[in-house]
RNA sequence: GGCCCCAUCGUCUAGCGGUAAGGAUCCCAGGUUUUCAUCCUGGUUACAGGAGUUCGAGUCUCCUUGGGGUCACCA
């Protein structure tokens, strides 16, 4: 049975990157009908914020990722850590370490002037006197001081580490409280980890953490490593680039659905395959697949999947999210069309929602260029003549097809092209030259509004 | 700096010793559309460099270069 987890710290909102490996480890325990677990790091208790887990929490509601049984909190977890501490210093894996903060410090500037690697020197590793008093000590582990500390990575291959390079590390502070490295051990442990994908900038955690696994006997799961997303310019991704906190992307207008399917992308591929629904991620997604090298986001594909997803997406459902845009047309009826009309034109919600409120609201303000382009030359008459032709059409006047019917009859009785009235009537409709087709955008109006607002632009224009 | 990881079109990627190096995005051109968008068709652009191994290397090895990560009583 896959146990995978998503781990982590209460310091802030959660980042894209980080919704990408919850999204791996998620994806890849639903494909094996394992559990997806989420864990909250907050062992540091200077650190933690309640905002940020329920932030992390709502990120999660909203991309739709469900996590199985309770939140484990490692805050509320000190006894059990205490427990394998004690077990570590009783066989003698570990011991106290009575180096205050200031000795360490020296310690760090020596090496560092010899150009060595600043490590602790292990000297309190089989010390036997007498401590000195008053300091209370840190616990530290006892790692191999020789030899290979190696690991099989599901995405980079075969780790070597020398030994040298990890020294006795600290498991538990003075004051008590355990550090990271052990706890993340003890949990994943514990709570029956197979498999375990985080970014790889925990690629040297790892070594540290099979210190703790082997000292308590522990079964090591498998490790997957996956490599960050930097910015558009292959750069660290940082908040100057935009969005990088989730929930920042459905603000903007971004469907959950695109930017899982962005981020599943980022990293990971299944041959020529582009368009993921959740379904076929899992059914497709194995980590084996995950590429080794880094990935740079990239907005214009994000945009596109968003605009592929909205094309797709049900206009009732659409009409539902649209609300938070200003946009309540869930009880307008002509939705259908309304929606068939323009979701074709907005990369997000937000475009879209601008689309939706042109035609909703009369225009207030006509762009000048279109204005002067469209309103040549014997445009009002034409228009007026329109207007007057849509007032006296004998039959009711309800689809767009009815209305295209006036249209053609309209051009082929005064003979002229498309272009006489199709442009003077969409800039009076809309207030712009561009935008959704004249049929529908009339067929929504009703012939009543198509007249008032062809009326308050003859009205206007000199 | 030490150690570790990485390297195919601008970007996301396919490739798994023998391909005209494929797809997607972006961009450009054409078509459809009375406009715009959508959609369709076509096009430009890549194996970082250098040595090996091999009959044959994007694919294997090494070096160089360039990125990234990491070196806490943070996580």
């Amino acid at each position: 049975m896959t146990v995978t987890r998503f781990a982590p710290s209460p310091t802030g909102y959660l980042h894209i990157g980080g919704l990408r490996t919850a999204l791996f480890s998620w994806l890849y325990a639903k494909h094996t009908g394992g559990t997806f677990r989420l864990r909250i790091e907050d062992t540091d208790m200077a650190r933690n914020s309640e905002e940020a887990l329920a932030a992390i929490i709502e990120a999660f509601d909203w991309v739709g990722l469900s996590y199985e049984g309770e939140v484990v909190y490692q805050s509320k977890r000190f006894d059990i850590y205490k427990k394998y501490i004690d077990q570590l210093l009783a066989e003698g894996k570990a011991y106290k370490c009575y180096m205050d903060k200031e000795e360490l410090d020296a310690l760090r500037e020596e090496q560092m002037a010899r150009k060595e690697r600043p490590r602790y020197d292990g000297r309190y590793r089989d010390f036997t006197g007498t401590p000195p008093v008053g300091r209370e000590p840190v616990i530290r582990i006892k790692a191999p001081q020789e030899g290979m500390i190696y690991f099989t990575d599901g995405v980079k291959g075969e780790i070597t580490i020398a030994a040298s390079e990890v020294d006795d590390f600290i498991i538990a502070r003075s004051d008590g409280t355990p550090t990271y490295n052990f706890v993340v051990a003890v949990d994943d442990a514990l709570m029956g980890l197979t498999h375990v994908i985080r970014g790889d900038d925990h690629l040297y955690n790892t070594p540290k953490q099979i210190v703790v696994y082997k000292a308590l006997g522990f079964k090591i799961p498998h490790f997957y490593h996956v490599a960050m997303i930097n910015n558009e310019q292959g750069k660290k991704l940082s908040k100057r680039d935009g969005a990088t906190d989730v929930m920042e992307y459905k603000k903007l207008g971004f469907l959950p659905e695109a930017l899982l399917n962005f981020l599943v992308r980022l990293g990971w591929s299944h041959g020529d395959q582009e368009i993921f629904s959740l379904d076929e991620m899992i059914a497709l997604f194995d980590p084996k697949d995950i590429n080794r090298s880094a990935s740079n986001y990239n907005l214009d594909k994000l945009m596109w999947l968003n605009a592929h997803y909205i094309k797709n997406t049900p206009n009732e459902k659409l009409a539902q999210l649209l609300k938070p845009f200003g946009v309540d047309i869930s009880e307008h009826d002509k939705l259908e069309l309304l929606l068939d009309a323009t979701k074709e034109r907005g990369k997000t919600l937000v475009e879209l929602a601008e689309q939706i409120k042109l035609i909703l609201h009369t225009p207030e303000t006509y762009d000048e260029k279109a204005v002067q382009k469209a309103f040549k030359g014997d445009a009002k008459e034409i228009l007026a003549d329109f207007s007057a032709m849509l007032q006296g059409w004998e039959r009711e006047l309800h689809l767009p097809c009815d209305y295209h019917e006036v249209l053609e009859h309209f051009v082929s009785s005064k003979e002229i092209g498309f272009g006489k009235i199709g442009m003077p009537l969409r800039v009076s409709l809309l207030g712009s030259m561009t935008g959704s087709g004249l049929d529908e955008i009339m067929s929504i109006l009703g012939m009543q509004e198509t007249v008032a607002r062809i009326q308050k632009v003859i009205d206007m224009v000199e």
